[in-house]
DNA sequence: CTATATACGTCAACATGGCTGTCCAATCCG
DNA sequence: CGGATTGGACAGCCATGTTGACGTATATAG
């Protein structure tokens, strides 16, 4: 066996371990900023999924949520009375369908929501630029492809 | 306001969302398929990236580890007991500081780690190969401007 | 109208994997 | 020698996921 022969399998690995390590610190450096300010109001990520799903598509049902996010009813429950109790989600009942809880931001959801928001924007765009239109591209097509194909349409209708 | 207006802020707005939402979604769906072999060994996402980073660089330090984790001493402390407990994970002394304690897969370990990374060979690669190369390197230079500065140094470490 | 299915909520118990604080032993180095 | 560093350990807490079991309101099919 050669040594450090470039091999296709030694070239296919290291590209692999390259993109894991890449997504995994990528990844969690996006969210690090998002932290403190969460923590200034006694809530986690699992509370800024919620919120960001729920500007990101209001009057969004809970199953819809629940889909999306993947996780059990009982989980989002919590998350979701925690948030009401403070005053920054509201759900009315559906106007055709009067089982359904519509999802929303209260104004002060809203607010929270965008500021949170603003950490992400501020590191994301820095990268964006930095890396140039072309590599945008890429990285989106890339990670389309990671996503399985039966979820790929509901993140696709998130995009309008 | 005109309807639907191009505006610089809304088409930000849109692409930062879409990289919040796809990284989201394409790390989730990296890691799915791993929960289900380690829940066979009884073992955590945790122990994975323990196991992980030992095996790309073999005789890493505890320190070194902690740094590219992120995590307290405690926290990972729980999960290498765990590992050795199981003989994935074996340390030796340091030969020039013997306070250091050099990590290493054992035989048991590197076999379920190579199974673990197969899983995630196996989706990224073909995310990789629809995406084609030049998406990839895109992925790849978004990626790695996302990572702070200070850790880029560490990340790119790893790839020899 | 009745039966069944669906959407949502809730109680209880438990697991994982972070965290803080504290303390200690071995070792290195000036 | 004495302070700094590396690693390990104990105790307890918190956030966020899980299962399982039930209950209620509403929709829909027969």
């Amino acid at each position: 066996m050669a040594v450090q022969s470039a091999s296709p399998l030694f070239l296919r690995e290291s590209e692999i371990r390259r993109g894991v390590e890449l997504l995994y610190f990528g990844y969690s450096h996006l969210y690090r900023g998002i932290d403190e300010g969460l923590a200034r109001q006694g809530l986690g990520r699992a509370h800024h999924r919620a919120l960001y799903f729920i500007a990101r598509r209001p009057d969004m049902t809970v199953s819809d949520l629940l889909r999306i996010l993947g996780i059990t009813k009982q989980s989002l429950g919590r998350v979701l009375n925690e948030l009401s109790d403070r005053g920054l989600v509201e759900s009315r009942t559906g106007r055709e369908d009067r089982r359904q809880r519509l999802l929303r931001l209260t104004p002060e959801g809203a607010t929270l929501e965008a500021e949170l928001f603003e950490a992400l924007r501020s590191k994301l765009s820095s990268a964006y630029a930095e890396a140039g239109q072309g590599s945008v591209a890429g990285f989106w097509t890339v990670l389309e492809n990671l996503i399985a194909p039966d979820e790929r349409a509901r993140v696709a209708d998130l995009q309008r």
